[in-house]
DNA sequence: GTCTATACGGAGATAGAC
DNA sequence: GTCTATCTCCGTATAGAC
């Protein structure tokens, strides 16, 4: 009488999936926790406030995570898992830089300035590019600053932040570099420490200024400049004399 | 009758000056706020914490500094202005990069990985060194995640940061970069843009280490490692050619 | 100017009905 | 499993004596 208000197209009554009620509230805690954890900061941010946004009463959210501190590492560590899925295209990117390096016109020059074209330089401007896209977004940046704020409350989210960053861009990078030595297309002694120099040169220098100017929306034109500068510079500093 | 205690060498009765008191008062209340706003962040740090490590009562802070925002800002503002007062030497770097360029042997080549050791190599080095030795001391580093931290509550600080140390170290070198630019030592084209990429591959590179990593002191070995390399990649690109 | 004592609200967390 | 109502404590800020 009135229980069962819910019919599908044939007239006969859904019952919902109680599995599938209790995954659908715990996913509107999680994002209502995520827009209030980044708006105010952990110690700022209130369960009252997170309980209002979410729909569901409070004494459910303990329920399901027990307490604050948990509901944040669940919350920040969960989203950061999947925060890079959009950098797909870097990998295709990067993919390039391995198979199609060195068959280019003049991959290797590097002037500095010049406009060296080959398709390796081709290739690290797009990888780069593409990363600089994703860790500059305003979302990922905000998530960002709140990970660097409480690092001395979670450092488990800042070695998982830095982990998750450098298995999925710098270690694919390394690997990639260390293969273009070894074929004689760069001359790189050290790998690791160049994917760090190029990183920092392309996606670094403009980081660093959203960092401090939250909200803003990464330039494309500006990215393009910048990335193709840097990539410049590392490719005057390692390509083969 | 005991209320004149403190006597000079010479037996003369010192009575304190009111306002030196205030004064000092005044120190260790920002001393105490420091401490606190360093360790629990902002929020989650209590006026009756630094209180009790101030020493002086609750009333009398708020009658200083009004409120926590306002203290919070005095703070830790007063303490950016005056925090890179160490970085002194670097500005004799900054020196030597100006008045002894184009007098080393080689100073222009830019090998890449080579050994260049013109006098511009060596007063760069120095330069970022300096300039990395005091970024990356831990309670800069601290206060810099601070910053970071709290930036959408606190814009103003962001600004500040962001302006102190662009005034203290990239404007400088922007200038000493676009004299030698005129000079036909280097060839810098963006004179703007290559100080950032020169600082991000120096100090950059082991300042995204520190920043998920508290606490840890910068090892000077990898420091100079780090900001050699870089400074060759830098001469690599922007060298006369 | 500086202290003690306190007002007042909001925080995180839970008890118990359903 | 989910809700309403509540407990308890600690937060910022201030009033008033000295």
């Amino acid at each position: 009488m009135g229980t069962q208000d819910v019919l599908d197209a044939y007239g006969i009554p859904v019952i919902p999936d109680p599995a599938d009620a209790a995954g659908r509230k715990r996913r509107s805690i999680t994002d209502a926790a995520l827009a209030e954890f980044l708006a105010e900061g952990y110690s700022a941010a209130s369960m009252d406030a997170i309980t209002q946004r979410s729909g569901v009463s409070k004494a459910t959210i303990y329920k399901h995570f027990g307490s604050k501190e948990r509901l944040f590492l669940a919350v920040v560590g969960g989203v950061l898992a999947q925060s890079y899925a959009d950098a797909e295209p870097a990998d295709a990117a990067l993919a390039d830089i391995g198979h199609e390096a060195g068959a280019g016109s003049d991959s290797g020059t590097g002037t500095g300035t010049g406009t060296g074209t080959g398709r390796l330089r081709v290739a690290l401007v797009r990888f780069t590019t593409d990363w600089a896209r994703v860790l500059l977004r305003p979302d990922i940046m905000a998530l960002r600053r709140l990970v660097i704020g409480e690092i001395d409350r979670f450092p488990q989210l800042g070695q998982l932040w830095y982990r998750v960053t450098y298995d999925r861009c710098n270690r694919p990078l390394v690997d990639a570099l260390a293969a273009l030595h070894d074929r004689g297309v760069l001359d790189v002694p050290d790998p690791e420490l160049a994917a760090r120099q190029l990183l920092a040169t392309t996606v670094g220098v403009p980081q660093l200024v959203h960092t401090f100017a939250p909200g803003t929306e990464p330039d494309e034109d500006e990215l393009a400049r910048v990335a193709g500068s840097g990539v410049d510079l590392f490719l005057a500093g390692y390509g083969r004399k």
